[in-house]
DNA sequence: TGCATTTGACCGAT
DNA sequence: ATCGGTCAAATGCA
């Protein structure tokens, strides 16, 4: 299945819509009295099954998927066996082993948010190395940051803690509004191909970098006040400059030529332009 | 040249 | 003392 192709789409929106109810079921079991727990879990589950079935009808129907592949979507499968804790105020320096806010396994680093590494660590007793990423508009006061660990034994899997809440939504939303009224004719889709987990988690591109548009910040929005990005000098200000390469969930998107511009297959389903009619001709 | 990324150093927690 | 998280100078790339 091509990278970026409708069915490819599908596949990605379903993995995100598998973590969004796993995610939902964690807090239905938090909050519901045990007498609703049924119904609700009952609702949770089905949710998962059906996606489940979409992605085993598309990964079954997938042409000469490679291994790697596979694997990724697999992990995104995984992705499911979420967990999700308490909150956590940032501080400047993180307690060892303090509780992340949400803990996922994901087949791809792709997660809506847009960040900047910020650091890698060897861990002991771990194969691969430990990746930091901070939220991309911190200068705008946003103090989300976020732990990569490539899995131990599922290679193509990465265990993914996220700390401290993002802030920044408001400035996401603005900008997928102008986006939209700019009307900004369809991007390039970028399906290069990846060697490593990494590169493949990050959809062809290992660019952490004004890579993952905000799928998910437009659906949840929160006011922050700052423009476009700003921070400079040693390094704060996100590079949506003149020649952006945006990625939203494991898509590359270049060619546009606006800060803020992305268009994808997966935020046309965002906004209900998604050409349905390919996905089905495809399948 | 300006930017993002890399990586060794630093610092706080255990 | 050790380990993990962050900082920031050095480096590389467009």
């Amino acid at each position: 299945m091509a990278l970026g192709s409708p069915a490819a789409v599908v596949l990605e929106l379903m993995a995100m819509g598998q973590q969004s109810a796993a995610h939902l079921g964690e807090l239905l079991r938090a909050a519901s009295s045990p007498t609703q727990l049924g119904e609700q879990q009952e609702l949770a589950a089905e949710i998962l099954r059906c996606c489940g079935r979409v992605i085993a009808k598309l990964t079954a129907g997938a042409t000469g998927g490679s291994g790697k592949k596979r694997k990724a979507v697999e992990a995104l499968g995984a992705a499911a066996a979420t967990s999700s804790s308490l909150p956590v105020t940032p501080t400047k320096r993180r307690a060892r082993g303090a509780e992340a806010v949400r803990e996922i396994t994901s087949g791809t680093m792709a997660d809506g948010f847009i960040w900047r590494k910020y650091g890698q660590k060897e861990i002991n007793g771990c194969k691969h190395p430990r990746f930091y990423y901070r939220c991309a508009f911190r200068a705008q006061g946003c103090a989300a940051t976020r732990r990569v660990q490539q899995s131990q034994d599922e290679p193509a899997a990465f265990v993914i803690a996220y700390y401290g809440e993002h802030t920044c939504r408001g400035v996401a939303a603005a900008a997928a509004a102008a986006w939209q009224e700019r009307e900004v004719p369809p991007a390039v889709i970028n399906s290069g191909a990846s060697t490593d987990a990494a590169a493949a988690a990050w959809g062809g591109a290992d660019r952490d970098t004004a890579s993952h548009m905000p799928a998910l910040l437009a659906v949840e929005q929160r006011s922050c006040d700052g423009d476009a990005p700003s921070e400079t000098s040693q390094g704060w200000s996100p590079s949506f400059s003149s020649e952006v390469e945006l990625d939203v969930a494991g898509f590359d998107i270049a060619g546009a030529d606006e800060p803020w511009a992305y268009s994808s297959p997966v935020w046309e389903f965002l906004n209900g332009s998604f050409d349905w009619e390919s996905v089905v001709n495809c399948l």
